[in-house]
DNA sequence: CTGTTAGCGCCTTCAA
DNA sequence: TTGAAGGCGCTAACAG
């Protein structure tokens, strides 16, 4: 309602709206100085800001880059989204999200939204099962998968920014080893996602090479009632699988959440059952999401550097070609040591 | 990149652009059924999306709606964006969001960028301190103050959405009571906010008409680090206000935390001192974040209709005069009740 | 019911 | 340096 134009900077300042738009696009070779101060004082007066339907419509993109999550409840996409929008705001881009709920025809409709909004490129963090649509828009724009690397390699047309999953759960392991842990447990979900079957192998090699039995615990996801949006059900089948851990045949002192969502949601079970963690039990996660810190006693985990990968993709929309498809983008994870890890009781 | 465009839509459907237009724009009624058949066969086989921009260009709005957080690191208002989200889908718009981290100045400009944006208006959770900006922001287009009431309410331009603070803390208090407890606590840091006020009036109001003593503890905000992304802050207060709870004169039996942070915090506090909840000490947050579930005892709590409130504040942006300014938009808490409190150790 | 047409605000030649 | 002018894709009169 009423914005100024910019002729009406123009007007203001004495100039041609040329002159503006070089201003506005930093041209400012373009102009004497004292024509750019006016043109400064000008905008600082009206309080103009450039409309950017208009300046979209005309140069065919906007300043935008859109996000995609399974949910912003999720600690770890609240996380995600913070630092994408840092990343893009240094580009002085916005970020539009959507949070898809893991449903796929959600996650379509919106994908069209963001091409028709004209965003720059789409960071997508949510898991896709039909790969073939990421691809078809990937070829309108750039797209970065976070965090799902192989799902999509086969197509080359996506890049994909990513924790190296298995040296973290390798990290994870060998921390345990050193503390003396002879025979530990990865408790996981059914890995269907690819990052998470890299977490299993990383767990696998890494006690093979440490020479450690190696319990693998799958946590039947029909335990726990689905939950598109704050992913409780992590949280609950980790709680129901820590009377398993304790039964386990391998009788194992120290356990890996596939995530850190299912490691707290273990140390609370493993507590119900009057275990003391790490007295008893040693507990170790991945991600190192902010509850980590909260829990009780707070997670040993292994760090993903989530601003690091965040930047490496909004840089790969800003500037596509930098990156060919398919190519590294492997972050290495860190190790996070705090009190749910020591050594086991003898 | 090659899009089809409007009149490519009416090419191959034989028709004008304005039937696709109309078409488009649901006025169903000026045209024939075929006619509609073959546009709607046209659209598919075309992929044809609007594009966004030149309609906003020509319309003045854009279906979208901002929404300002402090950070979406923060799980209450990770939870806020996925309702505000959820509200805008139905309305058939889009959500561009963003973290103010507590800064002013950012704050203000991301406010611009909304403007120019075409934002149809504007939900705003993050407190400001400069009211008047946001009061100039409301003549370009409606703003939506999410759970910060008073502050705004003498500008008269600005709605806004919350939960009844006061209505909430006495609920918390009522519940106690209930239990039997006779002395209570409520834990905040300095109340500088005003639903922090509110819920501290509701307190006083409600430990005074239940014939308790209530003891105010001031967590003071220099002792734990700042936090503009993830309120570990309000955590880590909670925590270290855990032995001013148990050395506290009045001798209290439970603790309020003045939102579920700062009770999480306390609970993780209390148990490093030894104590019990609830069979030691009760304890009661309010906001209901997820991690109130997730806590070990899952934690009793007041919930904050977040749903409700998100399409309430929707509904305001999109039909704004429905409501006026500064009318109510308060609603009810609702107490829920888990496994952190309890009778009081006689 | 359908076609024609004039902009929305900005960017970018082009000639002055 | 500047002013004029032609769109970008779509909408909404208005005239058929």
């Amino acid at each position: 309602m009423n914005e100024p134009r910019i002729q009406d900077v123009a007007r203001l300042a004495g100039v041609s709206t040329t002159s503006i738009s070089n201003f506005l696009n930093n041209r400012m070779e373009q102009m004497r100085p004292d024509t750019r101060l006016k043109i400064q004082q000008a905008i600082a007066q009206l309080g103009y800001r450039p409309n950017s339907a208009a300046r979209q419509l005309k140069t065919g993109v906007a300043a935008m880059v859109g996000l995609l999550v399974p949910s912003l409840a999720n600690q770890f996409f609240g996380a995600l989204a913070c630092a994408i929008e840092t990343a893009a705001a240094r580009h002085g881009c916005q970020v539009m999200t959507f949070s898809t709920f893991r449903d796929p025809d959600r996650e379509r409709a919106v994908m069209a939204d963001l091409l028709a909004y004209g965003a720059q490129g789409i960071v997508t963090g949510s898991a896709l099962n039909d790969t073939d649509h990421l691809a078809t828009i990937a070829t309108r724009c750039p797209v970065v998968a976070f965090d799902i690397r192989h799902t999509l390699d086969k197509h080359g047309t996506i890049t994909t920014v990513s924790v190296d999953n298995v040296a973290a759960a390798a990290l994870a392991v060998e921390h345990l080893a050193a503390l003396g842990h002879r025979s530990i447990a990865l408790v996981t979900p059914p890995p269907y996602t690819l990052n998470r079957q890299d977490r299993l192998k990383g767990f696998q090699q890494a006690v093979a090479r440490a020479g450690l039995t190696g319990e693998l615990i799958i946590a039947d996801a029909t335990e726990a009632p689905r939950d598109p949006h704050g992913d409780t059900q992590l949280f609950e089948l980790g709680r129901s699988a820590a009377a398993r851990l304790l039964a386990a045949a391998s009788r194992p002192t120290a356990a890996i959440g596939i995530n850190d969502m299912m490691a707290i949601g273990i140390g609370v079970g493993l507590r119900q059952l009057g275990k003391q963690v790490p007295r008893d039990f040693s507990l170790i996660g991945i991600d190192d999401i902010f509850f980590a810190l909260a829990h009780d006693p707070p997670l040993t985990t292994v760090r993903q550097p989530i601003q690091a990968m965040a930047d490496t993709a909004v840089q790969r929309i800003r500037a596509p070609g930098a990156a060919t498809a398919g190519d590294g983008g492997l972050f290495a994870p860190q190790l996070i040591v705090r009190a749910s890890t020591a050594a086991p009781r003898t």
